[in-house]
DNA sequence: AGGTAGTGTGGGAGCGCTCCCACAAGTGAT
DNA sequence: ATCACTTGTGGGAGCGCTCCCACACTACCT
């Protein structure tokens, strides 16, 4: 009833200014209300709610994103095509910690897949326009440009894996180390002697880490590192079958391989079979990732399990956190942003 | 060089206002050349390019939308659980179609699940905000309230399968009704002469018109349908084992079977041999979707296969003409757009 | 009584675009 | 020479917010 003075425009989405007329306040103070400043007092926020309520009230995001030179969106860049993305679980796992994070936030997220030289181009241009308020760069390689084009427009970003050891940009990552460590003092545990490791793609930092959990499990042991049973690979399966290849022309005596990954432990399996070794009576063998691939080999694959899911949530604390640094230009923490989380040995049959 | 009088802001990005000043010419100008109206001379034009590329213009995506009531984006939303999504390469292929179809295009898009009321809720907020320009249905159910939110919002929406004949949203499906017909004449051409049906979730019209065309198929072979070899499934693999348990009780003398899908199919697959039947010597079987499942199967199995891709495709060209069509609320086409596409029957061993 | 905070509020300015009206200049028919 | 178009161009107004300054008002010290 009554006093419906000012409104009146046909079809179109009530504004701020009629909301504050509506409830007889100042535009300023349903801004206010509306983001939940504490500056106002309890009788006109009640009015404004009511008024909201009433006016079925949605804030324009674009005027608001205009005004406030923010977005209230960040991306999650994939430098895969979707193949690849749907194909591993990684994803979905690291999606739904992203997903469940973000859930009790204004901020909206957006899939970004930058696989084709096409797709980064866009990429870059959609950066270059501000679009997102951050990025959560997942699986990026060591030689990517990307890390480097979001420092230089100052765009907040957290990567997944760190490229190195100094790695200028928050991160997030699992303890390779530790992660290698556990899987060799396990074979070591089952009294295995002569261990060998199958690397993954070098030229990935945590790839290396788990190289130098290899050889420091060993050396605090008491054992000698032979350099000769460390052969690289490439995270796939036809690596794995050529290191395994390799390994056991080089030492026939091995009776333990730590593979770092669990396709490449399933194409070093293949070839141990061929050469009539028995997993794990005559070779016992350890994956890493934990994959569905590791539960379904025969015998079912020892894995070391990272925690993707949290590594999501992790991600996005940390880029929620530089993000609201960043707005008020605040103590800018020099101090480093990184965050390792610990992995879980899952032990099955092959060891 | 020279005369860059009025710039001179320290990190912030060009504004049209910059690049007009920098090519001596309006604003109105820049936002032709930008916006790619023909109503601009070829010198005037190269200028303004020059000065877009020297200043490495970029347009501000907010400041765009709050002036022109657009967004430039739209969304595809899928409301399922993350999980089914990843689980199912139907989205996968889908998403495909869309992406390679929105790739020469300015538009953004958004993927959002809407799994739990959680969610559901989010959206509707999202929706009301008008955040994209339009949306994407796929897999809806039935009493899904989504399709008449987005219809009272005027948001411009494609469905991916019809809820029903009537439909009034414009809608993308394959040839249910001609896939059916394909299966059962195959079945019928292979001598088969008792083929029974598992049916899909009868409240999905997609499955409705399946047995529509499995009964047309018969009819028109001069068989008689016999109603008791029609049975009621839901698309699940359990469902699949229940309605073959009831049809072999039914009617022993069954030699052939097309399922509403190929889990269905696995599922009266696993019936049919603990009850001693051969497949394909005993009784052929069918199904539908062309799924992995399909190719694992043992035997393999013959099923038809949807243009999962192409239907994307043509989902992101019916909402493009759509949203376009709305923008100067032209000749608001009454006719309603519904595209249906062609299916393709995948023989393979078990028929 | 005067000063000095603090608290709540209104509203101007401005974010960077698009839309559209006005207008100059050119073209050709009368 | 006049009128009527067409073509290209400039720039005002306005989209719906946020930010921030100004101001009224209260409370509590001197």
């Amino acid at each position: 009833m009554a006093g419906h003075g000012v409104r009146g425009r046909s079809g179109g989405r009530p504004t701020l200014e009629e909301v504050a007329a509506r409830a007889g306040v100042g535009r300023g103070t349903v801004s206010r209300v509306i983001n939940g400043s504490p500056r106002v007092s309890d009788a006109t926020r009640a009015a404004v709610e009511a008024a909201v309520e009433e006016l079925g009230y949605v804030p324009n995001t674009a005027a608001r994103a205009l005004a406030a030179n923010r977005t209230d969106a960040i991306a999650l860049v994939v430098p895969e095509p979707e193949t690849r993305f749907f194909a591993e679980p990684y994803f979905s796992d690291m999606l739904k910690g992203v997903g469940s994070e973000l859930s009790d936030t204004e901020m909206q997220l957006l899939l970004i897949f930058a696989g084709s030289d096409r797709e980064r181009e866009r990429l870059a241009q959609y950066l270059a326009a501000h679009r997102v308020d951050g990025v959560l760069l997942v699986s990026v390689h060591a030689d990517d440009p990307l890390p480097d084009l979001l420092t230089q427009l100052e765009i907040p970003a957290v990567i997944s894996g760190p490229r190195s050891a100094a790695e200028p940009l928050a991160s997030v990552d699992s303890d390779n180390y530790g992660g290698a460590r556990s899987a060799v003092e396990h074979l070591l545990s089952r009294g295995r002697g002569r261990i060998a490791h199958i690397t993954g793609h070098l030229a990935v930092y945590g790839a290396q880490r788990r190289v130098d959990g290899y050889r420091d499990a060993l050396r605090e042991a008491g054992h000698e590192v032979d350099e000769r049973l460390i052969e690289p690979g490439d995270f796939t399966e036809e690596g794995g079958r050529r290191a395994m290849a390799e390994l056991l022309r080089r030492d026939p005596g091995i009776d333990a391989v730590f593979a770092a990954s669990d396709v490449t432990a399933a194409g070093a399996g293949q070839v141990l079979r061929e050469a009539g070794r028995s997993i794990p009576d005559d070779v016992a063998l350890v994956g890493y990732d934990d994959s569905a691939i590791a539960r379904h080999m025969e015998p079912p694959l020892t894995s070391v399990r990272q925690p993707i899911e949290e590594m999501g949530r992790a991600m996005i604390d940390l880029l929620l956190t530089e993000i609201a640094d960043r707005r008020p230009a605040a103590s800018r923490g020099l101090e480093r942003h990184q965050v390792v989380l610990a992995t879980e040995l899952v032990e099955r049959r092959s060891s």
